[in-house]
DNA sequence: CAAAGTATGTGTGCTAGTCACATATCTGGT
DNA sequence: ACCAGATATGTGACTAGCACACATACTTTG
């Protein structure tokens, strides 16, 4: 079993590679920007009003990479930063309308490089993979900040019945 | 059907992503190096004499990345160049012990982080993942170099009966 | 109300990569 | 034999994206 159980294990890290290879190409293509600003996109979309500290924890950034990353965004007018609501030290921001439309791109990109493979398996094996693949989520996941971590790049159109139940802060 | 396969999909990015940064952390972690670095290491050790050419298409830089990236090996003593066989403007890339030793222990560190995920999966369930996986790494993986690249990191000691049939030039 | 903690943002510098270019070698057609 | 074009390597100049150290503003707590 052992030596089975490495062989499965080499699979998942030859899969994990590929499968992210091709996820990062697609969105970068599309978005024109770098996997981790698409990250922050998405992310803002799901939580707006993050905060910038809160954000550079989702995105593993220092607080400093993280408001370079958004001078950037910002930049190019796709986030916006207001004034939070009981805290003046701190940042709210929120994606603009282009923002938003970029996101939406993002989850696209996201979605067509991702269906297609799950949609050649039969039934049976969708159902199968969906169990093993919520079992490994709840597997690597931690806490609730490494959750969300995990689920940045989520759709939430797509993501009914988490299996890891990401509390969204300020959503109960 | 569509809505059940929409959400597979997406838990399949969900996993990706996490276990992507899981691994890339463990190795990092232990290694010292950055991903693609290590790719560099184990590549070379699964196909040494490999050229600076085809190493940046295996690791998806461009020539003068990997020029880089084998300065910076060099320096540390992990990698040396040789003179090629039959072509005297290429460059044989091998191993030296060190390096040799430290692709070791990326790999350990790669399966401490993948084997205990698929570990507490029962027998059966092990034998679904993995036949869900050959099948996905089939489904993404397109031409021969594209399967190489999949496989920079795979580790050959676990790698029996490779689903992608990774033809390694040079070795029939 | 002072001290400690937290959130933001700036100056500086590093790392890893790109592009443009120069050089050496190989290959194939004439 | 020779030349044109493709291929392989490596250097110089530059950029993006990030980290560290620091300064500032605000909040919390004793």
């Amino acid at each position: 079993m052992t030596e089975e159980s490495r062989r499965t294990a080499n699979l998942l890290g030859a899969a994990v590679l590929g499968l992210h290879d091709e996820l990062r190409r697609a969105v970068e293509t599309r978005s024109g920007h770098s996997g981790e600003s698409s990250a922050a996109l998405v992310a803002l979309g799901h939580q707006p009003g993050l905060s910038n500290d809160a954000l550079s924890r989702l995105l593993g950034l220092t607080h400093t990479g993280s408001v370079r990353l958004i001078d950037r965004l910002l930049a190019e007018g796709l986030v916006e930063r207001r004034p939070a609501a009981h805290d003046r030290r701190a940042v709210a921001l929120h994606l603009t309308a282009a923002g938003e439309r970029l996101r939406q791109e993002i989850l696209e990109a996201r979605e067509a490089a991702l269906l297609p493979l799950v949609s050649r398996l039969g039934a049976r094996d969708q159902a199968s993979l969906a169990r093993l693949l919520e079992r490994l989520l709840t597997a690597v996941s931690r806490d609730d900040s490494h959750k969300l971590r995990i689920c940045r790049l989520c759709d939430g159109g797509a993501c009914t019945d988490c299996p890891i139940l990401v509390p969204v802060p300020g959503r109960g």
